[in-house]
DNA sequence: TCTCGTGAAAATGGATACAAAAATCAGTGA
DNA sequence: TCACTGATTTTTGTATCCATTTTCACGAGA
């Protein structure tokens, strides 16, 4: 067997992950109609995939089907995104305090870096980096199906904040956030670390749902 | 516009809920070899549907996708299993602890006719009617996006759980706590309410996760 | 007997063809 | 002008077709 540098997967795998992409950037902005025969042409593959790839992410919740309707980009709403914080306020804690004990130093080393790349990066980057450090403090905790049910609800925020604002009058507030509870973690102080990051995510909530 | 009876939905849904349900009923047992051609004969249908189908159910976590090796029945290990109790036990208190704020009458006789439903009634019946309970204990906090988050949660130990037993040991069990849990409910006793779902879950998952 | 090729059979992935449903639009009548 | 109707066009949903890959059985050779 030769060693496959990137499996690029099939054209419906990369129809959905480039669909998603486009959604969660904004590009396919929320409630847009979904056009099979325009989106395989853009993709440069037939309709097949694409419906196929509707389907994947129709059951992620980032697009509504509609029996001989069609699809179009689910619509975010408010409520919805408050929800789906609810989650994060549950989910991520549980992570971090299950993380915690089994931190290692290069655990600490792999968040610091992350923090490191973080510091005068484009919004959109850090948008993926912020993100990426928050699954290096729950990688310890070693659930790998929480940290994906995790992912999907983080993906429905993710396209909200990007349809919001700059995310750059909280950056401040984020860094001294994730220095402390890396901190915290190296100190294996769960009591600690799952309290601040509690307020991290609140701050965040609170600065997307003016009314949370 | 005329009132739709049931919208049976295209050949693609209706695969995706049959394939679905022969995969939590264990008829499709985990790890078996999903055939597109043999389902899609079965079904009546062609394979378009059926690979649809099975796009939808790899992103609910239950069908394993291989590039050009197709699919199969998504194994569960036990350790995913536990993963799945912890969500619940995070998610569903949550939910009946805003819940039961909003509990009306009409809300208690929804559940006390499910429970009524639910005496003397066959095992496969029995865990569905069960489920339908917590969904209604759920049901006030409308939470819907969350609901929906728990249900697929649900369907993976689901699987489990008629793959493991009889689930009569439990049943009487269950039966006493469902009905304290609903008194808590009616008495509007969030505190007392919650307690008593946490541990109904426990005992659940101690059932089936001998090292839990 | 075991291993390694080789080739046929089978299965997947994707494109295309076709039928049915929905949307659009022109024209008619009030 | 506006509402309705019926034809036309567009778009979806499904079946079928083709190319590529995988699987598997068979047989030659050590």
């Amino acid at each position: 067997m030769d060693t496959k540098i990137s499996d690029v997967g099939t054209a419906a795998t990369q129809a959905a992950r480039e669909i998603r992409r486009r959604i969660i950037s904004g590009a396919y902005p929320s409630g847009m109609r979904l056009h099979q025969e325009n989106i395989a042409a853009e993709l440069g593959v037939s309709r097949s995939p694409v419906r196929e790839a509707f389907r994947q992410l129709e059951a992620e919740g980032l697009v509504i089907l509609t029996s001989q309707k069609g699809g179009k980009v689910a619509p975010i709403r408010a409520e919805e995104v408050v929800e789906l914080f609810e989650l994060r306020l549950l989910i991520e804690p549980h992570l971090l305090a299950l993380a915690v004990p089994n931190f290692t130093d290069a655990d600490v080393a792999a968040a610091e870096k992350i923090i490191a790349e973080m510091d005068g990066i484009d919004v959109a980057q850090w948008a993926e980096a912020n993100w990426r450090l928050h699954m290096a403090f729950y990688e310890p905790a070693r659930r790998p199906t929480t940290t994906r049910q995790l992912e999907r609800i983080h993906s429905g925020i993710d396209r909200y904040l990007r349809m919001q604002i700059t995310l750059t009058e909280g950056r401040d507030r984020a860094h001294t956030d994730h220095k402390a509870i890396l901190s915290a973690c190296r100190n294996h102080d769960a009591e600690l670390a799952v309290a601040l990051l509690r307020s991290h995510i609140l701050a965040a909530a609170r600065a997307f749902v003016p009314a949370g």
